[in-house]
RNA sequence: GGGGAGGUGCCAGAGAGGUCGAAUGGGGCCGCCUGCUAAGCGGUUAUAGCCUAAUCCGCUAUCGAGGGUUCGAAUCCCUCCCUCUCCGCCA
C-alpha cells in the first residue's frame, strides 16, 4: 500500500509503476473515490460536531428545552444514518483499490515485460562437466529408492511427492544447515504457522490478486500460506516498535503450500514445482531508510549466496525487471541454481525489498529517535527451500557410480557422511 | 465440543448512560531543588483524520473488532476475535 497523500501528489509516478508492472488498475477511479471519501468524511464530521454540542446541552437543559434538543438530535441522527453507510461503502471500495496500487520500482530497476528481460548481474561456480551420462533428479531419486511419485499421486494428487530414506535425512540436514548459519548471524529462529487469516495475506500483498494461488480452509476461515513471510509480517501487526530494536531479523521455517493454479503443464515432473514444500525464509523489519534497506538487501542476498557456495551449487543472480516483480516490491533479485539436466539456471531463491508497502498494509510502525511514528521497511529472501533445492543438489553432485557427493560444509549436518547412495 | 471469568492508555488498574480521551499508582520525558546519588516538587507523556504556514490551536474518530439501541455509549444489546480457567476429547 502506498501513502494516499503520496498518490494524490504524485499520480504520474504511480501511473508509471502501474504501467511498467503491468497492473490492471484505473488510477483516476481511485482518485475520484478518494475525493468522495473526503467529502463524506467532512460532512459527517460537521454533523458529529453538532451532535456532540447538542447532547452536551442536554445535561444542563431545563425540562422545557429538552424536547427541542431531542428533536434536533433525532434529525442529526437521521442525517448521519443516511451518510454513514455511504461512507463505509465508499471507504471499502477505496481500500480495495488501494490494495492494488503497486509500489514504485527503484530507478535502477530494468524495465521489462517478463522474466526474459531479467538481467544477470552475478555468476558463481563452474557448471559441472560429467565424464559419464548424467541423470536428472527424478532418475537419481528412483534409482536409489529415495522418493515415490506414482503411488503418492493417487493419494494426494498431481505435484505431490514423498521423499524416502536418506532423502528425508538430507532434506532435514539442509534446513538445519541453513538455520545454523542464520542463527550465527544473529537471526531469531522461528517455526512459523502455515495457517493464517485473510488479513495476513493482504498484509504481504498476496491478497487480493493472488487469492487463487492459496489453499482455503472454509471450516475455520483460514488459508495455507506459501511462505513464512505471511505469518511473520503479520506478527507485529498494529504494533509501534522502538527504533532501538530494529532491525529485527527473523529466520522462519514453515511448511508452505501453493496451488500453482494456472501453471498448467509446467514442471509437472519431479520436485521443481510442487504444492507442499518446506522453506527457511529470512524476513527483516527495519527502519524507514532506503540506504539501510539497501544494505540489508545485500546482506540477505549475501546470506543466500554463502549458503549456495558452501553447498557448492553453481548459481547466478538476476535482477528482476519491472514486469516480473511483484506489485509491492521496489527491488528484487532472484538466485537461480544450475540444473544440469535442463542445461539452465532455475530459480531457487528470491530476494525482495518492499519499502514500507507491506508495513502500511499491516500497520507495522516504530517510533524513531525524534519520537515520530514511522512505517517500517520490510525485506525478505529465501535461505533454502526443499524439495526444489534437492534438484540442483542431486544433479550437480552426482558421481559416475551413481552416488551423491556431500560437500564438506554439509557433512557435519549429515553425521559426517561424505556421500549418499 | 460444553461451562465460567475477562479484554480500558507504556504497565497496573478505576469507571456501570451525560461533567470521560478517560481517576489513581508506577514507568518515561522536561524543568526545579538538595555536595553526588536516592528522595522530593512542578509540568508533560496515544494514534489517525479534518483544518492550518505549522509537529501551535481547534474539531472528529478510537476503551479487543464490527454492528445496534439512545438526544447522548468505555458503560446497555447482538455477532465475531483473543486471553485465562474447569470439564470432555486427543498427537
Amino acid at each position: 500500500m502506498l501513502d494516499l497523500r503520496f498518490i494524490r501528489e504524485n499520480p504520474d509516478k504511480v501511473r508509471w509503476a502501474i504501467q511498467v508492472k503491468r497492473v490492471g488498475l484505473d488510477l483516476d477511479e481511485l482518485l475520484a473515490v478518494d475525493q468522495e471519501v473526503l467529502k463524506l468524511k467532512r460532512q459527517i464530521q460537521t454533523l458529529n460536531e453538532e451532535k456532540n454540542s447538542n447532547s452536551k446541552r442536554m445535561g444542563k437543559a431545563t425540562p422545557e428545552e429538552r424536547p427541542q434538543i431531542i428533536q434536533r438530535g433525532k434529525e442529526i441522527g437521521d442525517e448521519l444514518k443516511a451518510l454513514e453507510p455511504r461512507l463505509r461503502e465508499t471507504e471499502e471500495s477505496l481500500r480495495q483499490l488501494l490494495l492494488l496500487v503497486p509500489n514504485i520500482p527503484d530507478a535502477d530497476v530494468p524495465v521489462g515485460l517478463d522474466d526474459t528481460e531479467n538481467v544477470e548481474v552475478y555468476r558463481w561456480g563452474n557448471q559441472p562437466i560429467f565424464d559419464f551420462a548424467p541423470l536428472d533428479h527424478v532418475q537419481i531419486l528412483e534409482n536409489h529408492g529415495w522418493a515415490d511419485f506414482k503411488r503418492v499421486a493417487d493419494v494426494a494428487g498431481s505435484r505431490s511427492y514423498m521423499l524416502k530414506n536418506e532423502m528425508v535425512i538430507l532434506e532435514h540436514a539442509l534446513h538445519r544447515f541453513a538455520m545454523d548459519r542464520l542463527m550465527e548471524k544473529g537471526f531469531t529462529l522461528l517455526t512459523a504457522p502455515s495457517m493464517a487469516r485473510e488479513f495476513a495475506f493482504e498484509g504481504t500483498g498476496h491478497f487480493p490478486t493472488g487469492k487463487d494461488q492459496v489453499y482455503y480452509l472454509p471450516a475455520d476461515d483460514l488459508y495455507l500460506s506459501g511462505t513464512a513471510e505471511v505469518p511473520v509480517n503479520a506478527l507485529h501487526s498494529g504494533e509501534i516498535l522502538s527504533e532501538s530494536e530494529l532491525p529485527i531479523k527473523y529466520a522462519a521455517i514453515s511448511p508452505s503450500f501453493r496451488r500453482e493454479a494456472g501453471s498448467g503443464g509446467r514442471d509437472v515432473r519431479g520436485l521443481i514445482r510442487v504444492h507442499q514444500f518446506t522453506k527457511v525464509e529470512q524476513y527483516i523489519l527495519t527502519k524507514n531508510d532506503p540506504e539501510e534497506s539497501k544494505r540489508l538487501h545485500e546482506t540477505i542476498l549475501g546470506n543466500a549466496k554463502e549458503i549456495l557456495e558452501a553447498l557448492e551449487i553453481p548459481y547466478r543472480v538476476v535482477e528482476v525487471c519491472t514486469g516480473d516483480m511483484g506489485a509491492g516490491k521496489t527491488k528484487m533479485h532472484d538466485i537461480e541454481s544450475w540444473v544440469p539436466s535442463e542445461q539452465k539456471y532455475r530459480e531457487t531463491h528470491s530476494c525482495s525489498s518492499l519499502g514500507d508497502w507491506q508495513a502500511r498494509r499491516t500497520n507495522l510502525r516504530y517510533r524513531d529517535a525524534d519520537g515520530k511514528v514511522q512505517f517500517c521497511y520490510t525485506l525478505n529472501n529465501t535461505a533454502l527451500a526443499t524439495p526444489r533445492f534437492l534438484v540442483p543438489f542431486l544433479e550437480n553432485h552426482q558421481q559416475a557410480d551413481g552416488s551423491i557427493r556431500v560437500p564438506a560444509a554439509l557433512q557435519p549436518s549429515l553425521g559426517g557422511k561424505e556421500k549418499l547412495g
